[in-house]
DNA sequence: CAACACGCGGCAACCGATTGCCATTCGACC
DNA sequence: GGTCGAATGGCAATCGGTTGCCGCGTGTTG
């Protein structure tokens, strides 16, 4: 522990040569003599010598990773996210270190400042903190922000508006004439824009609609919201999330109600979890693996020096996935 | 974007001092003058300016970030993990950062080479490298691995024996003579540490046990299992997961079998998705979020210079939780 | 009044790389 | 034989901080 890792001037000196002539045997390929330079290379990797990034940072500027910052990383519709974002920058050549910010603005503060300068490009992946601080953040690294648009930054979200509206179509044609929705943080970017496209549905479908919470994204947020919800009851909720939508269920079959005989309920985010609570749960999908690559390799787009790069939000679809959680409403033909 | 950040002689040509001063204003309180002290941090403020890590860590050799590896992002039993490690390093005033190494020794050492040098000390949780690989990791930096052993490294793993005894002295209990254990991925150091202490508690409980795998820790993992299982069905199976149980349930079922009526089924970590799957799933849990912290902590008494730190490792208590998928077996008295 | 300690700020070296520029060597060409 | 240019290696500055040491000015003490 602690044994101070081999340097370039490690190298040079059992190579007998000077610490440059190390450094471009290895980042300028041609710029020494190949007899040299393999000489060179064999000594260093006698001595173990692995270049310390950190320090390279310093004179470019360039480190070769990029941070994804996460608001919850117990949030099961973050692991695919993840993956797409890992491979991506693999594939590029970049390494991806996470952080978890548990939903709190001060948190992501506080790990920026500590990584900012350790990596190229920054993934803000449902931040919480003000587009004010979100666009200083910009200002100094690459920075792409997911399920949020700030404007005049580039971004990557889901068609969440299409989404609300094909679960909203889909409760009324089973015959639902009153919907609550299951808000969740106020803080979520997603969460006003799922409710204002469910508003928006009302007259079209005519529907009426409500509103409780917000609570927790958890499944814990969803047997509360089971609560507020039986003061009030309607026919069909659409949840914030699963997990939200989860824990709903499981507040109203504690009730003693059925699902969906007395309550049709629809998630968001398709987890794992959706598929395998019973009833399974008719959720709105998104392509998260996708959206964490397609951010990934937006940010690295800047990175690479694009300038021009547009910052009209990357738009994914998303749809509805039918499973047992939804049924036929008091109003059913 | 590529804005370049304030540095200390950019403070200091603004307050009208030596960068030096500006540098100990920050770092040696009282070293410099209470007045000088103050004025230089007003300009900072107004100047934005934020110390660089990276740099500071050239001549200090300490970043106040730690990295955690993780064999695999998209398992919930992670989720609560990366919790405890994520408040145990805050608590210190570390950040800390997350790789996602997709169950590969290559990719754990793609993303140490460029993480290393970036942090102060490393977890490795569930690494799969090879124990020279993680001794060599161990050399450069404090390391802590999780729920492995590694000869000679300051470890935390979990009492997987006395919890795979509880599974199998409650499979016994209830009349099961015969366990099937479906095991997980060979590079997974618990698989085999969980199946040997089924095979020791087997002469005590009378029991006769059988082994199917491996399989992907995963849900498909489980179903094809449940696929393998099928040639040689026992009344009970302990698996290396909650996903290989949850899978194997669901796989089970398609054959038309019932759980846990034709077949009684045991998971491990307790993750959310037992509690919701139904029938709800017993399984052995052990104190992730704990385990995070304790191997965090750990890690950081060596960076702060602890050398006879004991390299026993810490064991941490696993329990059965009783849920609805295990049963009366074929000789209940 | 001299000797000394202490407070406080600056100088310069250093951490580990990169890179612009210069010096040397050597072969080629006129 | 002289000139020129390509190939190759070294010097030294630089990135953004930290820190050992020096020096100056002031206050205390004998």
């Amino acid at each position: 522990m602690a044994e101070r890792p081999t340097t370039i001037y490690d190298v040079a000196r059992a190579a007998g040569v000077a610490p440059s002539t190390v450094s471009r045997a290895f980042s300028r390929p041609g710029r020494v003599n190949a007899e040299t330079a393999e000489r060179i290379r064999e000594v260093a990797a006698e001595l173990g010598y692995r270049a310390n990034p950190q320090a390279r940072a310093l004179s470019t500027r360039t480190t070769s990773m990029i941070a994804v910052l996460l608001a919850d990383i117990a949030n099961p519709v973050f692991a695919e996210l993840v993956r797409g974002a890992e491979e991506a920058a693999a594939e590029a050549g970049y390494a991806m270190v996470l952080a978890d910010t548990r939903e709190s603005a001060g948190r992501e503060r506080e790990v920026l400042d500590k990584i900012l300068p350790a990596v190229d490009g920054v993934v803000l992946a449902s931040p919480r903190m003000s587009d004010t601080a979100v666009r200083q953040v910009a200002k100094v690294k690459p920075t792409v922000v997911l399920n949020r648009e700030v404007g005049g930054l580039p971004s990557v979200v889901v068609d969440n508006p299409r989404g609300m509206r094909r679960a909203a179509e889909h409760l009324a044609g089973l015959g639902h004439g009153h919907v609550t929705y299951l808000a969740g943080p106020e803080a979520a970017w997603p969460d006003g824009v799922r409710w204002r496209a469910l508003r928006d549905a009302r007259h079209d479908l005519g529907l009426t609609v409500r509103r409780v919470g917000p609570v927790p994204p958890t499944v814990n947020g969803g047997i509360r919201a089971a609560a507020a919800w039986a003061a009030h009851p309607t026919s069909a909720v659409v949840a914030y999330n699963d997990m939200i939508a989860i824990g709903f269920m499981r507040g109203v079959l504690a009730m003693g109600k059925r699902v969906p005989e007395d309550v049709s309920v629809i998630g968001f985010d398709n987890t794992q979890s959706a598929e395998i609570v019973s009833p399974s749960l008719t959720t709105v999908a998104s392509p998260q693996r996708e959206l964490g690559a397609r951010a990934v390799r937006h940010v690295l787009a800047f990175v690479g020096g694009a300038r021009s790069t547009s910052t009209e939000p990357v738009v994914l679809p998303s749809k509805l996935v039918l499973r047992a959680s939804t049924g036929p409403g008091p109003e059913h033909a």
